[in-house]
DNA sequence: AATCAGCTCAACCGCAGGTTG
DNA sequence: GCAACCTGCGGTTGAGCTGAT
């Protein structure tokens, strides 16, 4: 039995580790995350691995502040469906669950902040708002803090980034957003053109129920990825 | 310039439901 | 029918950032 405390990784992501599991979706789909934790050889749980795909690495995923269609869009389905929030999700193209529930517990906050001071005329202006909900929370959202929009612009390092990099490579990586295409309840990658073998591969692989062995070594073969931490380039594409 | 408080968001945890053998 | 495993969901936490003092 392997000691999950000692031997898997926690914490954040690094861009390696990004970089080796979007390649790892890409291929074998955003299933099975067990099996591609251990293929990649990340040392990630399936579970960290599916949450970092779905909450951040994710293509269709919008970046930035809720729009105020997005936060009324929210307030009333909350209303409807309380605290679901994979539900209400699927209902806001781009947003993750994670994302609403963020929002939700900022927005609770601060309705919870100006139910303690009511009509208070100290308040800072981001707090100008009436009780009303929706006006509220669009102007709060909105006013008090622009770091992810700084993030999304300029930011340190973004998805956006990762899709650069991959694409100045220009290589065999498989190519990313536009490649892909989303429904409502689901997401279709769209493979870029494969070699036969590779295709073949990918056959055998997924009916000869996945040895292990096998596939880590066909994964290296795929993805010769070096990890030297190179701070000018990634040093991992072929 | 330093410190503090509040906010945001990424990531973890535990649990429940679904799937597979 | 059952146990083991996997996936997804909702709740919670903590690091890092920003603005106020």
């Amino acid at each position: 039995m392997k000691n999950v405390q000692e031997e898997y990784r926690k914490g954040p992501w690094t861009e390696q580790e990004d970089i080796l599991l979007v390649n790892f979706v890409h291929t074998f789909g955003d299933r099975r995350w067990d099996f591609v934790a251990k293929v990649s050889g990340l040392n990630r749980t399936g579970k960290s691995c599916r949450l970092r795909w779905v909450n951040y690495l994710h293509p269709g995923l919008k970046r930035g502040k809720m729009t105020p269609q997005e936060e009324r869009h929210v307030l009333e389905l909350h209303a409807k469906w309380g605290n679901r929030w994979s539900k209400i999700a699927k209902k806001l193209p781009g947003r993750t669950d994670n994302e609403i529930k963020n929002y939700w517990r900022t927005h609770m906050r601060k309705q919870a902040q100006e139910k303690k001071r009511p009509m208070s005329p100290t308040s800072s202006s981001s707090n100008c708002c009436s009780s009303s909900m929706t006006t509220a929370t669009t102007q709060d959202t909105g006013g008090s803090n622009g770091k992810m929009n700084q993030e999304c612009d300029d930011g340190n390092y973004s998805m956006d980034d990762i899709w650069r990099e991959i694409d100045q490579s220009g290589a065999n990586i498989i190519k990313p957003v536009k490649d892909i295409y989303y429904s409502e309840q689901s997401c279709y990658l769209n493979f870029p053109p494969l070699s036969p073998t590779w295709e073949s591969s990918l056959e055998s692989i997924w009916n000869m129920g996945a040895d292990e062995s096998k596939m880590s070594s066909f994964a290296i073969d795929q993805f010769p990825l070096s990890f030297e931490h190179d701070t000018s380039a990634w040093s991992c594409l072929v």
